[in-house]
RNA sequence: GCGCUCGUAGCUCAACCGGAUAGAGCACUCGCCUUCUAAGCGAGUGGUUGCAGGUUCGAGUCCUGCCGGGCGUGCCA
């Protein structure tokens, strides 16, 4: 809606232009926005604040001038100047009616686009090591990762969600050592217990499952205990099925699923590694020094030059990085965006670096990055401090049996990314009705209720009769459920745009509020054929709108609570 | 020290690319279930948007400098 006002300001423009009132040389970007206040229409421009300097004029005469420009449409019912000269419209009412007739015969497909055009999208989230349990800052992570691609499906992408991970190297040979120390019957307060050891108790049930030949299948390997205490690498092997298991697990409990598993093994086993490496050493961007190898990153708006082969022959982890990228881009994804904590943001830089050194036109921009805050997590009013080789760590597991799946995904992603956020276990898991989840989830079964009682008070529903009364329904409070219905496409866009699935929950809180205040105050079920056909139509379609958005957000629609 | 980032009501958070009188929830006070689900609704209290400048017709939003929190600045990932 927002485009196609965009458009009629667009054509006057150019009228003005012609005429020479507007200087033909002059850019325009027009802007509409949602109006805050109903007294200033539905939506407005202030166009004519930003061309009355270039024009020479002031704003409410240039106002004037593009409002006699706009062309003749079926969609705008009345145009206003007000204040300093913004132009406000007044959307035609047939049009709010019309958006209620598509929601309910788009279902489930209203509020999407196709602006994607099918261009395959790669999401790249959690990517844990498989050293241990799930826990909180991961959930933040598989939830905002798995929104971000339904709502980039929903705007006409379609995404591939890939989880990558280390199946080898140090902090792996780590693990399997720790599992063999607790096979031997070793705690973390014995002297002979590795010295940066997993201590989490999780070790210890590993350790059992392997010594009894238990079987474990991830969705991503399968491996069967070998049970014997001294063969260290079919400890890791199966250490790291066993853990991978149990990420699963969590991840299934949380409604979240891959497409594709990527291992940094693979990447030297493929001789991906040792290729980069020669191409950067190839194309004069590294240099030897105090026995290591170095990157010059600061040619590509780096602080300083990394170290990319560690003094004992290693590689430092930003060089698999890189060559698991220049990967990604040859597999010809339109669009490749890595979801990661904020703590690594500096692997931004110097990813991307790597990537221009190779001289291989990858794109600066490459690969994008949805980066988050860290979250903070209270538990009887004190910080609890998240440290997987601690092991006192709160599992997003637990999580999800105390507070519930939706409860716990909603709250991970309605907040922004960039917002650290608390999160009190003690309020999560009181099962108090604070959580704005069922505040969306209770209109959403609100409407249900409604429609189920139907038969039991004799009356009927006509859903053609009912768009056909929408016209009639003339309360301030269903005026503005249509206007607030009529703005989910723009925001499903616009939290796409931002890849922040936390616009859809602050739209999916105000409808909700909206649609709870109407009902508590209007009757649905009345006498008066059109007006209840026309209040229900207009109450599925609400519904349908909360269902649409929760299910971006990967939290379920009750029917009833 | 340097870099990135955040700072909005007592608390948790909104405010769409700079737009009109900065909004919700919680908490607190007072009301609303003989009517479709009270996990709800209505009313009230609560703000110098960390501070000081600047740009602009217009700044919570952009720029500069301070103050405060987080993260980074490892041959850890």
């Amino acid at each position: 809606m927002k485009q196609q006002i965009a458009s009629l300001l667009e054509a006057a423009t150019d009228q003005l232009k012609s005429e020479g009132f507007i200087p033909a040389d002059h850019p325009i970007r027009v802007m509409v926005d949602n109006t805050r206040d109903k007294a200033h229409g539905d939506l407005a421009s202030n166009l004519a604040l930003m061309l009355a300097k270039p024009c020479q004029s002031n704003p409410r005469a240039v106002a004037e001038k593009l409002i006699a420009a706009l062309p003749d449409n079926q969609i705008v019912d009345k145009v206003e100047i007000a204040g300093p000269g913004f132009i406000n419209f007044y959307l035609a009412g047939e049009s709010s009616a019309e958006i209620v007739a598509d929601i309910l015969n788009r279902r489930a497909q209203f509020g999407t686009n196709d602006s994607g055009q099918g261009r395959k999208v790669q999401v790249e989230f959690v990517s844990a090591n498989p050293t241990g349990p799930l826990h909180v800052g991961h959930g933040r992570n598989a939830a905002l990762g798995d929104s971000l691609c339904r709502l980039l499906e929903a705007n006409g992408w379609q995404p591939t969600r890939e989880f990558y991970y280390n199946d080898a190297g140090a902090q792996i040979n780590n693990l399997a050592i720790s599992v063999q120390s607790r096979i031997k019957g070793l705690t973390p307060e014995d002297d002979a217990w590795p010295a940066d050891g997993y201590r989490g108790e999780y070790i210890i049930e590993l350790a059992r499952s392997y010594m009894k030949g238990d079987q474990v299948i991830a969705d991503d390997r399968e491996v069967t205990a070998k049970a014997d205490a001294d063969d260290l690498d079919a400890i890791l092997e199966f250490a790291v099925a066993y853990l991978r298991h149990e990420q699963d697990l969590d991840l299934k409990a949380f409604d979240v699923r891959f497409d594709v598993y990527s291992l940094e093994s693979s990447l030297y086993s493929d001789g991906l590694v040792e290729a980069t490496v020669k191409q950067l050493v190839d194309n004069g961007f590294t240099y030897e020094d105090d026995g290591a190898m170095w990157l010059k990153t600061t040619e590509f708006g780096d602080d300083k030059d990394r170290v990319m082969r560690k003094k004992d022959g290693g590689y430092t982890y930003f060089l698999p990085d890189v060559a698991y990228h220049k990967a990604k881009f040859e597999r010809g994804f339109d669009r490749v965006i890595n979801v990661q904590g904020a703590d690594h943001h500096s692997t931004v830089t110097r990813v991307r670096a790597g990537l221009q050194a190779l001289k291989e036109g990858i794109p600066e921009g490459f690969p994008d990055y949805a980066l988050y805050q860290m979250i903070m997590v209270m538990r009887g009013g004190e910080e609890v401090k998240l440290s997987k080789r601690a092991g006192s760590y709160v599992t997003l597991r637990d999580l999800i049996e105390e507070a519930g799946r939706d409860a716990t995904r909603y709250f991970l992603v309605s907040r922004r990314a960039d917002a650290q956020i608390t999160f009190d276990i003690d309020l999560a898991t009181s099962k108090n009705n604070d959580n704005p989840v069922y505040y969306i989830q209770y209109a959403h079964a609100r409407v249900h209720g409604v429609l189920n009682r139907l038969a039991e008070q004799n009356l009927s529903y006509d859903e053609a009769a009912g768009l056909a009364a929408l016209g009639k329904l003339d309360l301030d409070a269903e005026r503005e459920l249509m206007t607030q219905l009529r703005r989910y496409p723009d925001v499903v866009t616009a939290a796409a745009d931002a890849l922040e699935p936390a616009m859809i929950a602050n739209y999916l809180k105000d409808l909700a509020g909206l649609f709870h205040s109407y009902y508590n105050s209007n009757k649905m079920l009345v006498e008066q054929d059109d007006q209840r056909n026309a209040r229900l139509v207009l109450s599925k379609a609400v519904a349908q709108v909360l269902a649409n958005g929760l299910n971006l957000l990967g939290v379920s629609a009750p029917e009833s609570m």
